[in-house]
Order: C-alpha cells, then sequence, then structure tokens
DNA sequence: GTGCGTGCAAAGACTTTGCACGTAC
DNA sequence: GTACGTGCAAAGTCTTTGCACGCAC
C-alpha cells in the first residue's frame, strides 16, 4: 500500500505539498514543549490522506488499517485539538450530530457545497468569498479570524435519481 | 410581564409580524395531521421571543420563566425539530459542542458574524451573500436550498478590551 | 372517544478526562 | 531520568426514545 509516510521518506513526489506539513507540526508542538509521537505522526498521516472533510471516527478506522499500532479514540481527538491549534486542520460543522474537520496547511480552508440528499459535498475555491468576507468584516471593524460557507442544495445527479421516473 | 402570546391576543401591535407564525405552524401541522398542542404553542412563543440564535437549554430556562407550566426537554426538542421541518427555524452551527437555531419565519436566515472573544455575535444581512451563493450554485448546476456563512473575528470592542493597558 | 402528545427517565452518540504505565527528549 | 503522552474505561454533554397517562381533534 502506498502510505504517504510524513516521518521517514523525503523524496516522494507525492507528498511534495505535504511534507512541509510535517515541519508544521513538528515545530508547533516544539514551540509549546510537546513531543512528537509516533501516534500524532500516524494521525497527521491519516490526516493528510483525507479528501475533503473528515470525522474522528473515520480516521480512526484509516488508523486501523494504515497501521499495527492501533492509535486510540481519545488519542486521536487529542491530536485533533492540537492539529486545529496548529492551524493545520478546522473544523467545518456542517451536520449537528458530529464534528467534521478539513485539512488546511496553509491553504485557505474551502468552503462547501453540499448535497442534502446524497451527502456528497464539493470544495468551492471562490475568491469571492473570502472577499466578500473582508468586506464585511471592514464595515463593522472587525478583525477576521476566519469564515465558514457551506451551500445545502441538490447536486444534478441527486436530482436526477429524485425525480420519479416517468411511468413507461 | 410583557409576553407575546401568539394564540389569544390578535390586537397587539408588538406581534404584528410574528402572528402569522402562528398560523404557519398551525398549517403545518394539520398538513401532516399533528395537533397544535399548548406545549407546542409555548415552545413556539418562546422562539418568537429570541434575538439571533438561541439553543435547546436556553430555550427551556426561558419556557420555565414564561409559563407556570413546565414543557420537557423532551418536548422541547421535539418541537424545534417540527419548527426546523416547517422551515420556522434553521439549525446554524456555530458550535460544535451545541446545536444552535434561528428563527427564520419567512425571511432569508441571518448569516452571523461571532466574536471568538466574546461570544458576541451579529446578523448580517447582506444581500451579496445570497448573491454569491446562487452564483455558485448555478456555476455547478445544482440547486439551492440553503446556506451558511460566518464570519469568525474579534470585535472592536474586544479587541480594545484584549489590547494590553499601555502601562502608565 | 381515539390516537397523537407529553413527561419522565433511561438510553444513545460523541467527546473528554483520570489514572497508571510508557516513551520522547 | 523526567515529565509529557498514551490507552483504557468511566464520566460528561447534548439529544433521542420507550412507555404510561393525558388531551386535542
Amino acid at each position: 500500500m502506498h502510505s504517504a509516510s510524513n516521518n521517514t521518506s523525503q523524496g516522494s513526489e507525492a507528498i511534495e505539498i505535504l511534507a512541509p506539513l510535517c515541519s508544521v507540526f513538528r515545530r508547533f508542538l516544539k514551540d509549546r514543549n510537546l513531543r512528537y509521537t509516533q501516534e500524532r505522526a500516524e494521525v497527521l498521516d491519516a490526516v493528510m490522506a483525507t479528501e475533503g472533510l473528515f470525522e474522528a471516527e473515520g480516521l480512526l478506522l484509516q488508523l486501523r488499517e494504515r497501521t499495527n499500532h492501533n492509535v486510540s479514540k481519545a488519542t486521536v481527538y487529542r491530536t485533533l485539538r492540537l492539529l486545529q491549534e496548529a492551524g493545520i486542520i478546522t473544523l467545518t460543522l456542517i451536520d449537528p450530530n458530529q464534528t467534521h474537520y478539513q485539512l488546511v496547511y496553509g491553504r485557505t480552508p474551502a468552503d462547501t457545497m453540499i448535497c442534502m440528499e446524497t451527502g456528497h459535498h464539493i470544495d468551492l475555491r471562490d475568491t469571492a468569498i473570502a472577499q466578500l468576507r473582508d468586506r464585511i468584516a471592514k464595515e463593522h471593524g472587525w478583525s477576521i479570524k476566519g469564515h465558514r460557507f457551506v451551500i445545502y442544495g441538490i447536486s444534478p445527479e441527486a436530482a436526477d435519481n429524485t425525480r420519479p421516473k416517468p411511468s413507461a
């Protein structure tokens, strides 16, 4: 299995963007006198392998597949909090029942459009969103820490499936 | 105490906008062969008295103040779900720990700017947000069901308080 | 009069925490 | 060698659900 190991390999092309992320986390930990442990590396590894949104539970399952060494649920939650504080992932809050996260590693966090039928979601990379945010915050004299923009809708595919088949 | 009763008074000026909401809910219930009970009326009443965002717990506390008759937590949650299905309130999801709601009664749901220091939030009523949403959805061929736009920042007041006092 | 609605308490889901042992520094 | 980190399981929150009685229709 091709695994984007973040702490050993240094020449892989696949991880060209991801590699610095490991350094970012290590520096963050060092600054706070925290340790870069096997478990934290594995969680970061699993996070880097995700696409778009993910949940703690999914990450835990992925960790069990990826590694022999089982990282505990508690450690996953604890590490997710650290990654959040390090600015590597953000909360996304699209579902009241469960916290969703996403990797942001220096990029602007993706805004999201979610299909209410299928749960399928696509990342939006529209600069107009941040511009709008900046304009509004400026008008009110606020300084910006972040934003979340989620569009709820029905994707074309779901609309096709949902539409009752014309009988005959 | 001045209470915007939704099921008895009909001439109050204060509830000119709110009154129809009761009808909306009653019709919704009738359409589904559900009953318009005292408890549901009281929950709607309390929801109408809220400003901006609210949580189930706060609503429950308010209900205990407003009425002698205690509405149970279970009924509050059940009614909030109905109100949501009726399109009277929406989920807001600004806090991973608790579900937040807001009254929308026919209006566009307010977007929100939240101060990360104080928790204070202000409602945004900027039409550019919906326009942006529409443009993006159209580009992707999606039909829109709703959206959420939240700006996280530091309000001017909080910035002032946070700033260390110039010694002397 | 019927069947939906309610209150209570217990269950359920997700997340956090206390404690003893392990390990990165 | 030390103090932070981990795993486990128990606790904690918010929310939902089962059941017997009550009330809107």
